[in-house]
Parts: C-alpha cells; sequence; structure tokens
DNA sequence: ATGTTATTTATGAAATTTCCTAATCAACGA
DNA sequence: TCGTTGATTAGGAAATTTCATAAATAACAT
C-alpha cells in the first residue's frame, strides 16, 4: 500500500505505468519515450517493481516490462473502500446493478 | 493529478482522509489521533486542500474538514483510464452495457 | 482587558527523492 | 575474442518532504 502510493506520486512512474497499459515494453523502449537517462528510467522501473506494479523479465539482452495490473487495482480499491465508502453517484447504480442480478445471483 | 497523488503517497494523510470519511472534524480532533503535533497535522491538511481533496471552514474558534469525495474519485478513475483501459473483469459488463446503449446512442 | 483554547505560520534539522555521470554486467554478432 | 548494445549498479549533488519547536493569530470566556 504505501510503496504502490509512492511509486504512484511520480508523473514519470505513472506515465510507465500508461505505456504498459498497451502491453510489454522493454526498457530501452520506455527510456526512449522520455527525456531522461536510462538509468534514471532503470530506477524508476525498480521502485514500480518493488511496489508490485510491474514486473521485469530478461529475454536474451532485453528486458521486458508489463503491468501486474491486480496489485495496482486492488490496491485502489482497497484504498477507496476506507478514504469513499458507498460512493455517492455509484449507489443508486449499484441498487439497480443488485436488482438487476437478483435472478443470476 | 499530480498534487493529488503526492498527498495520497503519505500514510498520515491517507489516513485523514479515511478519518474524514465519516464526516467532519476539527483540526483538533483529526490531530487527537495521531502521535503527531498539531502544526504537523496542519501542514499535512494543508497539503491535502492544495490537492482539492479535503476543504477547512471556520467556524468560531474552530476549523472543520470535510472531504471532497468528487476530486479524489475522479482523479483516481482519470488515472485507472489510463494505466489500466478496460480492467478484465469489467470488460464483460461494459461490453453487455454498450449492447444495451446502441438504441439510445 | 486578560488569559485560555484552537489553529496556523515560521524556521530549521534530518531523511528521502530525483536525477545525473561513470562504471559494471551480460548477451549478442563479426 | 572483441567490440557493441541493452541494462543495471554505484555514487553524489540538488531539491523536496517530514517532522519538531517556538512564535503568532484569532475566537472565546471571565
Amino acid at each position: 500500500m504505501q510503496r504502490v502510493f509512492e511509486a504512484l506520486a511520480s508523473a514519470p512512474r505513472r506515465k510507465i505505468l500508461a505505456l504498459l497499459a498497451h502491453g510489454e515494453l522493454s526498457a530501452g523502449d520506455i527510456a526512449a519515450r522520455f527525456e531522461m537517462t536510462k538509468p534514471s528510467i532503470s530506477q524508476h522501473l525498480s521502485v514500480l517493481e518493488a511496489a508490485g506494479l510491474v514486473t521485469g523479465e530478461k529475454r536474451g539482452q532485453f528486458v521486458f516490462y508489463r503491468q501486474v495490473r491486480d496489485n495496482l487495482i486492488n490496491t485502489l480499491n482497497g484504498f477507496v473502500q476506507e478514504a469513499c465508502p458507498v460512493t455517492r453517484p455509484l449507489k443508486r447504480e449499484s441498487a439497480e446493478r443488485q436488482h438487476a442480478s437478483d435472478e443470476t445471483a
């Protein structure tokens, strides 16, 4: 939780996550999209990895990174549960869905 | 966006948001729940306020803080759209809704 | 008016973050 | 084997964050 939010506090790291939303990329491909040196990107990647938000896999010469999507979703969800229980605008929808799924459930 | 995530990167600040989820509290009431001095809490509150996550209203001697829930929800949602477009478990649902709204659209 | 309570502002020390350059490690190809 | 490419590690400077203490501001009660 702490590590995830610390990881998300950095704009470059959020951008990396957004890039990886579409699929895996090598460290170099990622770095190429920033005006920042490769070592700096490498460091950002290790922060993201320590937070469990991405994983890197070495294939040959390259290291391919991809998102670990569940951890991000679960952490944000866990936080929202604490900080915004029963968000108002969604409550009605949720009630409707509940209603609609009475049969399926 | 940047300010919101920076604000969320701190455990005390996330705890403040969780406290305010249940309703407004005075600065002193908040401080009482931490092992931290009032000035430090005051500073955390101003970070949260600068991020648009809470607002303080002075009533008499006290300053009552409450959440600005929309900003938190909208920011997190905006980020999730970028970093996790079409989250798998929701995709099916979303497709169904798309289907259902073909007429209305 | 004066003292008390609630809160913030000012200031500064300690720790952390962010980014760079230089150097190292590892895999590939000639 | 050597040189090259992809990536990380090491080390350090600059900026930021976090927390504290001391002082200031503001509302309240006597």
